[in-house]
DNA sequence: GAAAAATACTTATTTAATATAACTATTATA
DNA sequence: TATAATAGTTATATTAAATAAGTATTTTTC
């Protein structure tokens, strides 16, 4: 007689065992993690992992036009604008207008603006390395490599195929 | 006279080289892109994402509880219904009362879920052995391990502390 | 130089994933 | 037996993300 192997005799754990072959999944499953702490620990600067992001860039590149944010961050330009509202209604960053085309908006980050990115770039670092830590930086060096050749072979290779 | 680091200057490129020190912008990054094309590659058979994840965990678990696969999925118990009903629905899984627990669904796949279940897999495996190309087997064992531990330390040592 | 096309941003709307709260039925506990 | 806990459901809210259409401006094309 053959004993089905049912929830009760596998006791149910690691359901996931074939999904968890796949680098997706697992990368969804840690994102997952990451981004709720990330999100809890941002809160307390009124900060979202969206918005963080994008003040982060405004600060780096003075002058970024709103149409080459949503493009490095890889959002709709639709979105964007109320992210950039919130920012520039809290003081954090300004916008002007272009002067070689009225139709952009040059976008700056205000002392305020660097100043809170600067806070809170420095909660995602610790944040990060609180739950990297005994992990040698070259390994982080290399997971970072790794997942960033995996994003472009995507972009590269994916759509044009099949 | 100094000249200002604008965003015409620096071509705007790379405004996220300062997110792209973080493991986690990386991964939000890179896992948008995985689950754009395997979202694509899964439509044909009707799946999604989360309901392949269902799918495969019940064909690789019979008999396991809805309640046991929210948690093996980590999605919430009331969003999980709405999966199940649709996979019922298609008849590729069946819910059957627990003997022992009257409030409890066991779940099950049947032949054709089972099936789908296998055509789906090796459409994920075949699109992640595209863009894994290149890539040595060890490696992506690796990557997987590190993956897989940086969920588990977030699980593990945040909410914990603070 | 004027018409047409493209670009930058905006607005509104939709979709989808996820989270939360309250409810019923059943089981376990005190 | 009363109480609390669990399994599933329903309804609702929040959020991120995608889509489509509109205005102003610039670029291209004839």
């Amino acid at each position: 007689m053959s004993i089905a192997k049912t929830a009760t005799s596998t006791q149910n754990h690691e359901a996931d065992n074939r999904l968890r072959q796949l680098v997706g999944y697992n990368m969804k499953r840690a994102y997952h993690e990451i981004q709720t702490e990330l999100t809890a620990a941002l809160k307390p600067l009124k900060l979202k992992v969206g918005s963080f992001s994008a003040l982060a860039a405004i600060a780096d590149c003075p002058g970024l036009k709103q149409s080459a944010l949503a493009e490095t961050l890889a959002i709709e330009q639709a979105n964007l604008v109320a992210l950039i509202d919130q920012l520039e209604r809290r003081g954090l960053i300004k916008r002007e207008r272009a002067r070689t085309d009225r139709r952009a908006y040059a976008l700056f980050a205000t002392a305020d603006g660097r100043q809170l990115c600067q806070r809170a770039d420095i909660i995602c670092r610790e944040l990060e390395a609180r739950f990297l830590a005994d992990i040698p930086h070259s390994d982080i060096d290399q997971l970072i490599t790794c997942i960033q050749s995996i994003e472009q072979r995507i972009k590269a290779n994916m759509g044009t195929v099949k």
